[in-house]
DNA sequence: CGGTTGCTTGAGATCCATCAATAGGAGTGG
DNA sequence: CCACTCCTATTGATGGATCTCAAGCAACCG
């Protein structure tokens, strides 16, 4: 099976064969590194992104008072520094949630490969635009979505995501991160998320048993959530 | 007085005479907005951004219940597509709060400056990662901040910003958009928002006569609401 | 003037947070 | 295998934050 971040990268260009050769090699091998814990930059390698091949992350914000609020969620096949390519700013921690396999990728390759083929340069942009595209939606939800639709939301997400890169089965995914990691991620408290999600569980829209997630009635849960999928472009940056 | 986008470029990187004439060569003649108008991109002209010369404008998305959520905020000097150079798809409207004076900026004029001098490249990158950033402690505020900590951080937050650009006189600045905007930008009803901001005039840390606002305790006013400036990196990209 | 827009206030309902306690499961060491 | 601990999920009770509905007021403007 494809390397994730090649699978995600196909909706974005019509890649060809040598593009995706190119892009295989400059994934270098991947390391893994333990739940809850911090990815320093330099953790991976300077002048290196961390690309995700296995388990979930997060970019976060610790407020003075404590609080935690997740910014973005990354899945396999994302890059944890979209704006990689760009001079930048650490501004904000990179973080895993679950255990994870880690792929550094240079830089200067990443900058080479996108100059060999306009079509990698293309399928980068996408995937810039769209982890952007993301983070406003997931902004929206926070300034106007209520817990249950907050949630929904988040899982109609995850499960176009998901599938983007071959994680979801029928129509069903594995969701590892815990409850606390969710109300993080939707600014709500723990015990809401936990009494959110019941009630989710008791429309038959989805339920979630273990850490598994599976969705009955998309369309429902679609139109309960207020999504959209649009923001994420899965037709590609030209559809 | 220089072009509000020129004055805020220059915390991005050590303009020369040179660069700053380029600039202001490629900003062709403001043209006035209406209060309340969505601004299409065809609105200005095609491959061109919205340069805000005067008059404060926003990014926003609609739900389908009918709410509302400002997604950016837009002052003098903010280029209202910060990705502009970038291929892009149009996720979301912009429209203007205020009357607003507009200057169309063509893309590929702003590509040719930006490989005329690596210090404009340099304060572009530098104001495309400061939008992000404002957008991502946006994000933090909705997920964590009570609603008088959401004004007291966007007060901040403004005070920084227009002070760039020269707006500031003193400890106060005009702040010419509604409560009920306010609302749709900080995620709360406009009732809300108006019985906040009595809370914060009765804390004595700033107050809001008018359309002007003005802040007495600015220390106060940061610590209530945890406010870091770093995000807005008024020192420079390198700094 | 009369209409519109924005601001303010009151009352009541709803959503969500906090505090506290319990239960289950996974790992760990004896 | 059992006792122990930690982490996660769950539940109840209560209070606080915020929303909605409704009304009144002030400023501005044609």
């Amino acid at each position: 099976m494809a390397h994730p971040f090649l699978r995600k990268l196909r909706f974005g260009a019509r890649l060809t064969p040598e593009d995706e050769a190119v892009l295989t090699s400059i994934i270098e091998p991947a390391r893994p590194v333990r739940q809850r814990e911090d990815v320093a930059e330099e953790g991976v390698q300077p002048n290196a992104l961390p690309l995700i091949v296995d388990g979930w992350a997060c970019r976060y914000s610790t407020l003075a008072n404590g609080q935690r609020q997740i910014i973005s969620l990354f899945i396999p096949g994302d890059l944890c520094e979209p704006f990689g390519m760009l001079p930048r700013f650490m501004d904000h921690s990179v973080a895993t949630l679950t255990p994870v396999l880690m792929s550094p990728v240079r830089v200067e390759r990443l900058k080479s490969a996108v100059i060999s083929s306009p079509r990698i340069d293309e399928a980068l942009w996408w995937d810039l635009l769209v982890s952007t595209a993301i983070d406003r939606e997931h902004l929206v939800s926070l300034g106007r979505r209520t817990a249950t639709e907050r949630l929904g939301h988040l899982f109609c997400e995850l499960h176009l995501r998901l599938d983007m890169v071959g994680l979801v089965e029928g129509m069903s995914y594995e969701m590892p991160i815990t409850q606390a990691d969710l109300g993080d991620l939707l600014g709500l408290s723990m015990v809401h998320v936990n009494r959110s999600l019941q009630e989710l569980r008791r429309t038959g829209l989805m339920s979630l048993r273990g850490r598994r997630l599976t969705i009955n009635n998309l369309d429902g849960l679609r139109e309960l959530s207020y999504f959209d999928e649009g923001y994420l472009h899965p037709e590609g940056a030209n559809g």
